[in-house]
Formats: structure tokens, sequence, C-alpha cells
RNA sequence: GGGCCCGUGGGGUAGCUUGGCAUCCUUCCAGCUUGGGGUGCUGGUAACCCGAGUUCAAAUCUCGGCGGGCCCA
């Protein structure tokens, strides 16, 4: 690693994704990277958790086209005014132009809910708790980076539909509670913003953004809850019979998140050295590196082996480094791609009857060659440092302030609910209204820019 | 949306002002050596973003495209 992060995060969040192959840049579609193997092994990973509280939760998934026809894209009116600049159209098929132009999907909405409109006719359809992970398209004009702003990105989107209003709020808390544990998995603090009107979802009732603090104090949004009301199921006449026999619109909700939690994980854990990988989503949670000499090639390889075995026994996902490379090298190799775990082993140690354990953030001991459980326990203390590490730094950079200040992070700031007051902020400080805190904090001062009583706080910070 | 900078082996670079021979480091491959924090030596593979123009001659000058980075709204 050339760029330090300390000194110049950006650059070397640009440098790092692509030494611990993560992705490759080099693909000539601007915003279009290839996932690597082993950035595509995280992501899995990372899907998979997601996967898991869907299926937990009674979500079925489901996998819808990538194109869609303009006509069905053009329904709800918000949300071709919101998407409308950044779509990618497909007019031609071979030489021929199409009858009716076909989108790529930038989100799925509008595919879906034609078809929801089909299956959902009774109250016992309902709630329709569905998802997909597919890939979306968004022609961005601005500045692209690797899992932080792409034109094709991975996309979890979770969509329902519920008989009313108040059944899509129960899930909207539902989803909160998925985000809580999926958070937790990835020891990653957060915070939760209802988003202001003027910034909500093309589309949506309301918004709630989850967002994390980059080490560049910038912060990032990860995830995104929408409640629809029916904003959605009156253009498409998504309607169900209820129990009285009369014709109703649905209320639907969206959860949805992408690759930029990678990115999230990558900016937040990683230091000089290179990325950190919490355990629970690291192809490698295990690296065993052999300290081979001379004439001792065989005890080692053996030992090695026989501690591989152990841990795979024991559901770690583990790998011996055999190459012909020297120790020293393979440490950083490991480093760079961020295993929480190293075990080094040397013919000193199998005399002693113990191996060397090193965890990525820097602890180095030894630990007894019967006792290999110790492993997983040291995995979790591992993962529960970098919550502290990342934690620690969201609380020292959260300001709630009584009056409107610039400061480096994430300011509150007594707010009159007024959009004239919130765009003020916004012009005045340089930043981005992420909106009002999640759950609700009480406020009871004067707004920061006309004096008049605070509804709220407004969370503003600098964003990506 | 407005402005600025940049594209040379896989990665990082020198050369461009003043047109002609493309430099060094690293990675990679082969061999020996070494092996508890980037061993050392020998040999090898490998590059001027694309297109057009100027010219006897273009990495170098001009125009356009594509790609990358930064700043401001």
């Amino acid at each position: 690693m050339k760029a330090r992060k300390s000194e110049d995060f950006d650059e070397w969040y640009n440098e790092v994704v692509e030494e611990a192959e993560l992705c490759d840049k080099r693909y000539p579609v601007k915003g279009m990277n290839i996932w690597k193997p082993y950035g595509w092994d995280i992501q899995q990973n990372i899907d998979s958790i997601i996967r898991d509280e869907m299926k937990k939760t009674g979500h079925k998934e489901v996998y819808f086209p990538l194109l869609v026809p303009e006509s069905l894209f053009k329904k709800e009116a918000d949300h071709i005014k919101g998407f409308g600049s950044e779509v990618f159209w497909v007019t031609h098929a071979g030489d021929r132009e199409l009858e009716e132009r076909l989108l790529l999907r930038p989100t799925s909405e509008t595919a879906l809910y034609h078809i929801f409109a089909l299956w959902v006719r009774s109250h016992a359809d309902l709630p329709l708790k569905t998802f997909q992970i597919v890939n979306t398209f968004r022609y961005e004009t601005k500045m692209t980076k690797a899992f932080i702003r792409v034109r094709e990105i991975h996309f979890f989107e979770a969509h329902t539909c519920h008989t009313d209003f108040d059944d899509a709020e129960k899930q909207v808390a539902e989803d909160v509670e998925i985000a809580g544990r999926f958070f937790d998995r990835l020891s990653m603090p957060y915070i939760i913003s209802k988003r202001p009107d003027w910034d909500k979802f093309a589309g949506a009732y309301y918004s709630l953004g989850i967002d994390v603090l980059m080490p560049s104090k910038k912060v990032l949004q990860v995830a995104s809850i929408h409640q629809y009301r029916d904003n959605f199921s009156i253009p498409f006449e998504i309607k169900y019979e209820d129990e009285d026999g009369e014709h109703r619109y649905c209320h639907q909700t969206t959860y949805g998140m992408s690759e930029r939690v990678l990115g999230a994980i990558v900016g937040m854990y990683g230091d000089e050295r290179g990325i950190a990988l919490p355990s629970f989503i690291a192809p490698i949670q295990v690296v065993i590196i052999p300290i081979v000499f001379k004439g001792k090639e065989e005890i080692v390889e053996k030992e090695c082996e026989a501690v591989r075995a152990e841990l795979e026994k024991m559901n770690v996902r583990t790998h011996t480094d055999k190459r012909d490379k020297t120790p020293g090298n393979k440490f950083y190799d490991w480093e760079l791609k961020g295993v929480p775990l190293r075990i080094e082993i040397g013919p000193r140690d199998i005399e002693k009857g113990m191996v060397t354990l090193a965890t990525r953030d820097g602890i180095k001991k030894e630990i007894s060659r019967d006792n290999l459980k110790e492993i997983k326990q040291e995995m979790e203390s591992f993962d529960s440092r970098l919550f502290e590490k990342a934690e620690k730094f969201l609380r020292e950079n959260l300001h709630t302030l009584d009056h409107l200040e610039k400061k480096e992070g994430i300011i509150e700031v007594p707010w009159c609910g007024k959009e004239e007051c919130g765009l003020q902020m916004e012009e005045e400080t340089e930043m981005t209204a992420l909106g009002i805190p999640f759950p609700e904090k009480s406020c009871s001062g004067k707004c920061a820019v006309c004096g008049n009583d605070a509804k709220h706080y407004l969370r503003l910070a600098r964003s990506y």
C-alpha cells in the first residue's frame, strides 16, 4: 500500500479495493467494475446474512426480469421525475428500432408492481412479502467510486404489500429490527434518520435512511427503508377484496441495500496495511502459515494439516498458505486481505506443543495445541474490537448542538420543521440534511435558522 | 450543472517544453538460494488509451472520442 489511510483516505480506498483483490477497475465502461473471486466471496457472505434474515421473517425470494417497458416505468409520476435522468435505454434489437423502448431497471418497483396487481386478489394474499438480489443500473453522472457509486449496482430489495397503512408500518418496524441484526453481524455501528421530504425516495410517502460514518468524516448511506402508503398501488392498481367484499388499495414498503455495505466495511475497519474483515463474512477466517526450515519440511507440513483439519471440524473457514514465499511476505499478503486470524506453525511451536496466533489488529500470542477451541473466542473478541473502535469514532463525531455551527462529522441542530429553514441549514453548513433522528429524539430548543420553537433535531453531514 | 488535471509493460513511473534510440522500481515466469515480519543472485516475458490530422518521421504537436482523478454548485 502506497497511500496512507490516515493522510488521504479517498486515495487509500481507491488503492486498497484493487490491492486486496476485491475488484478490478479496468473494465472499459465507467462505473462498472469486475468482482474478483475474493471480493465476490465476501459479497456473497453479506448477501447470505440478509437472505437468512428474509427467510426467517417470512419473505419469499423472487427474480424479476432486468428490462422494463417504458409504459410501466411511466406510471408513477414522482418515480420518473426522480430516476428519469439516470436510466439506460434499450432502443434497438439488431438494427431494428423497438416499437416500445425498454429500460434497464434502476430499481424494480415498476417491474414488480405490474405483476403484484395480478398476484394480489384477496386479503388472504396479504401481507405479500418478497425480496430479490439483482443488478440494477443507474447512469451516474458524478464521480464513480468502487462499491460506493457505481452504474451497475448489486442490489438487495425487499418489497411488501399490506392491507392498510398500519400493517405497512409494522413492516417498517420489522425492517428496522432486521437492519439491526444485519449490521450487528458486521460489527457495524450506524444511525437511522427519517429523510426530509425534499430528499425522500422518488414515490415514497416517507423514507428512513441508514447511514454510517466513514473515516473521511463523510457519511455513507448503506440502507433505506421506505413507506409507500398507496402511492404505487393506485397507479399500478394493486387491489384486494377485504372481508366485507370491498375493493381496497394495498399499502407497500421496501427495504434496500447494495454493495455499499462492503464499501463501508473496507472504509471503516481498514488500516495502513489493508482491509480488515469481520469474521462472519471473511472467506478465510484463519490462515495457517507454515514456517518451513530446510530439513524440517515434513514435520511442519503434517502439523499444519492436522491443525487445519481440526479447525475445519469446528466450522472455521481455514486456509493453509503453502506458496513458496517467505513467511513475512505471506503475513503482509493476508493482512492486506483482511483475514481476521493468522496461525504460524514452525519447528519451535511443535516442540512446545503450541501454535502462534496473530490477530489482524496486531495482538500476538501463543495458544496451546490442545486448546484450539479458543480460536472461536478469539474471533468473537476480534469482531467486538472492530465494533468498539468504529462506535467510538461515530460517537466522537456526532455533535448535538443548540445553534448552527460547522463541524466535522455529523451535527444535530434544532429545527422548526419548515423546508426553507432546513434548506438554509444545508446551504450555510455546506452539508446534506440526513433527516430527523429515528427513533425521534426530543428537542426543546429554538430553530437554528428562524428562532421559532423547534419540533425536531435535524441531522446534517457531508455525504458520499 | 460549471471548472481544472491526467492516460507509457499487470501495478507505479522517466521521457513530452526542444518530434527520431522508451528509463527505472515492482509484479509475473524459470532456476538456485533463503525461510519466526517484504532473502539474495542469474536469466526471461511484458507498454506509449482509441481514431483522425500535421510531418520524411508522433509517446511527444493539433482536433475528436473513450477512460480515470480532483474542486465547486
